[in-house]
DNA sequence: CCACGTCATGGTAGCGCTACCATTTTCCCT
DNA sequence: AGGGAAAATGGTAGCGCTACCATGACGTGG
């Protein structure tokens, strides 16, 4: 029998918490205290433990943390995908605003898809987040409930609506793509399409805002809206415009689902020796940064995903400490940005 | 509605294994193997536990799994940007391979900063994940003891080169380089300009090629760069391109850093009415999909970022499994993607 | 001088799960 | 049939940490 204990048959041997509190003479609870709540223990045993945890290089272990706390120090982020600068660009906020802060960051990509989202909620739930940031609210009812059992803040952004499971962040994708549109005919514009990839139900909005602006000044006609499933890309933009124009000749202008689309549109024009803004005007969506350099520069409606992203986090870490917002619901707006492919 | 109340302790709500056992009648550990090992387990108590499972809505807890085998199934992956599509395109291989796999992923972006990705490495260690991908081979000594030290499979990625920490996949941004540059030369252009943003290593790398290539012929002249360490974009694809034209007016080509900046060169030329490729040759690096449909079209460097993705986990996975791949060195290689942009 | 609140610290008992055995059952052999 | 190995199942003891409560040392007011 061997008399001394081998240590621990798991664990490469890291310090513990026990460790750094022989080391510093003190009880364990007093090193977890002086780790999370500072203003909590004397400044001798602080200074002494700072010194015990520096030696030992003691970090602690998260999972025993969210074990015994039953709050893990994660925030679960659900986005339908991960390439779309759109999508990048939030969570490049939301990163940004939890840096400094000791939550780490759970990223799940849905693909567009309900089922996935549905699928992923139950992992992430698993580990009781701090806070779940979820992209749209068109989630399923059993994603719906799934976020409302959650027990911790749900951010729901990109979009905005009357009824957000808990707080919400975003602009109108109606009004935006109603914007667009009465841009382009108050430019002058008559035959104006729609074309859109990836009809997900914020592109759904934004086709719908065109559609009022469309039928309010009584130029509303099917046949200019050309739409697909497949995923958004710049060639096809191209492809799109093609087959828009062979079904109607008489084109006049184009509100595309997003910049990509866009751009795809208007090298299909320079390569067709088609005149832009003469011949047909062009409006893209989100003012990628690529917009305002292109030639010519192609009008867009700015919107302002960053900072959606740094809101969201903003909001959910009020919540975790407490504060409820007085206002669950943002609406941070979008701009139409003028430029030389509607200006006629 | 009360989102954060405190979960008690005990009884917190959410089933437990126990609760399964019971329900089922067998041991908690039966129920454990039930679902990690089912082969172990015989047919009729599977079927028991399964139906227990799915009648209370039993979801395991990951902490207390990561907790008590000591090892989180979770997959570290560190890249320096979330917005470059460069990387999005690799973690999007990463996360398609692991989305039918119990593991989970946590990102960390390490903003191309050497200190930041040492403290991420530190925060990931400590979850004592099943794996690191990190993108890059140029960590500091500190970053690279870490990895040595994670006790887990490490695969770095987007490059090649003799010493891995582990496992590495890649291509040569040395031969991109050349390759692209001596592509220019023979399609016979002579002052050939670099322009590069965000300078990081593989950056640096491709300039290397770029001036093997150039001296080789005999034609480098240090006026011929322009770098700066400011991020790429396409605007400022545009700016330095106009900076480098006002240094070197006789210039006849540009290789460029990547394609946010051959795709602001090109509008510039556009502007400018500068003849592409006439009177400038441009090309780029990675071939995003727009490059094709540009017009006219860029010649560019065809990189396989969402196969280094796919590779990444292929041999994580393996090394996890225990068997360690014979090769740890993977060259995915790139190709030159001959377009109007060069074509004179 | 004592009750009583307040502060700083510590002990104990889990959090939900799995590693490590121990035990029982089954199934071959000879 | 008996013996032994293999398969199937269970019990126990933590994993590293924190919630909860206990303790003792103070100060304060009556």
């Amino acid at each position: 029998m061997a008399l001394i204990k081998p240590r621990s048959r798991r664990g490469g041997g890291r310090p513990t918490i026990a460790d750094v509190a022989r080391k510093a003479g003190v009880g364990a609870i007093t090193v977890s205290r002086a780790l999370r709540e500072p203003e909590r223990v004397s400044q001798d045993l602080r200074r002494q433990i700072q010194a015990a945890v520096d030696e030992l290089g003691y970090v602690p272990d998260p999972n025993a943390r969210a074990l015994a706390s039953a709050r893990a120090e994660v925030f679960g982020v659900l986005v339908p995908s991960l390439t779309n600068n759109v999508f990048a660009e939030v969570v490049r906020g939301i990163y940004d605003s939890l840096s400094d802060s000791p939550f780490r960051i759970q990223l799940g990509n849905t693909h567009y898809s309900g089922l996935e989202e549905e699928r992923l909620l139950q992992v992430f739930g698993s580990q009781r987040p701090a806070a779940l940031i979820v992209a749209g609210i068109d989630q399923t009812p059993t994603s719906r409930k799934l976020l409302e059992n959650a027990g911790c803040p749900v951010v729901q952004v990109m979009e905005t609506g009357p009824d957000p499971v808990d707080m919400l962040v975003g602009f109108s994708h109606f009004d935006g793509g109603r914007t667009a549109t009465e841009h382009l005919i108050e430019a002058g514009y008559r035959r104006i399409g729609f074309i859109g990839a990836r009809m997900d139900p914020r592109s759904q909005r934004r086709l719908a805002g065109y559609r009022a602006a469309m039928e309010k000044a009584g130029l509303f006609d099917p046949r200019l809206v050309t739409t697909t499933p497949v995923l958004s890309s710049v060639p096809l933009g191209r492809e799109l415009f093609r087959d828009a124009l062979a079904k109607m000749p008489t084109l006049d202008g184009v509100f595309c689902n997003n910049d990509d689309i866009a751009l795809g549109v208007l090298f299909e024009c320079r390569r067709a020796s088609i005149d832009v803004p003469k011949t047909i005007g062009i409006v893209g969506f989100n003012d990628l940064d690529m917009m305002q350099v292109a030639f010519p520069s192609i009008t867009s409606i700015r919107t302002y995903r960053y900072e959606i992203g740094r809101r969201a986090v903003a909001m959910a870490l009020a919540a975790i400490a407490g504060d409820r917002p007085q206002q669950r619901i943002v609406d941070l707006g979008f701009e139409l940005m003028r430029r030389e492919s509607t200006a006629r």
